[in-house]
DNA sequence: ATACGGCGAGAATAACTATTCAGGTTTCAA
DNA sequence: TTGAAACCTGAATAGTTATTCTCGCCGTAT
């Protein structure tokens, strides 16, 4: 397949936020136009792509016409809400043993539990290791671990 | 086409907020058989249009799974502020004119600004009436209406 | 240089959602 | 009661978005 002079994808995906929060765009075609007359030809599923990794949500304005927008960069973008977000939301149960804890979550959210506990840099925390539904949390001890563990237990309810 | 014995309407729609806050519906086939489940049958023309009444929002969770979700009760509740998003988002002018105020909007948009604006209550406002790209607005005599179109033209821009 | 591996993209298609159409119900006024 | 109108719904279908499959374009290692 020919690549040939496109505008790199972190730059379409910069134009397309900035497009999507100057004027309403109610569909994938309707962005596909917006681009193609900046001068960025791409197809529909490029577009679609780009959405899902850009995080845009379809909404609709006050007149219940569909719109895409930027999500809110209120909570997401604090890394302690997001993880407890994770928690609420997936967490089953966190065990201390020795300098680990054991967080067993549903099927598949392991991994984002560890990614939002990196980027927290717990204190207590030296490391996570993930798996599909069991995320190790390294402490330095077990006191340290006890506490982790009471935290993140208290975050999922 | 055969009635028959069905969930009222209004409690179909409560049962899929129910659903929905509680846990997470990807699709609307999805939210059909849980429907169903809960001893309501109904076709997915009838959901999507439940979900449209309803003002669901379909975004993604932690793990970018699509989820549909209530719309946040923050700022829509508040009618001061829904007026506010639907001028700055519609609005084009609004000029004074003896006892009237005449708002200029995107084709389409009156009725809307009209709504909100009644929802108000505002004391100096006496009453609207709705174009498609008009809106007047009525008040008891020009010093109001100046005060009104200054109101309205601050929200827009 | 060649081979391998990952990434990004388009084409085709699957999956999902909204709308149109037609028929049944209910409400209300005459 | 009897139309008439508004409403609600399912079936079919149109419209929209996500995914699969495949391939080209680099890096990097052999």
């Amino acid at each position: 397949m020919q690549q040939l002079r496109q505008l790199p994808k972190p730059e379409r995906q910069r134009l397309i936020a900035s497009v999507v929060t100057r004027r309403r765009v109610g569909s994938q075609h309707e962005l596909q136009g917006a681009l193609r007359s900046a001068g960025c030809e791409v197809t529909q599923a490029t577009i679609s792509r780009d959405i899902r990794e850009l995080g845009l949500e379809k909404t609709r304005d006050v007149l219940g016409r569909p719109r895409y927008v930027l999500p809110d960069r209120g909570s997401r973008s604090d890394p302690r809400e997001s993880l407890r977000a994770v928690l609420a939301q997936f967490g089953l149960r966190a065990v201390q043993a020795q300098n680990i804890v054991v967080v067993q979550s549903e099927l598949g959210s392991a991994p984002a539990i560890a990614r939002a506990l990196d980027r927290i840099e717990h204190a207590k925390v030296i490391g996570t290791l993930a798996g599909d539904d069991t995320c190790l949390v390294i402490t330095s001890g077990p006191t340290e671990a006890k506490s982790v563990a009471a935290e993140l237990g208290a975050a999922m309810h």
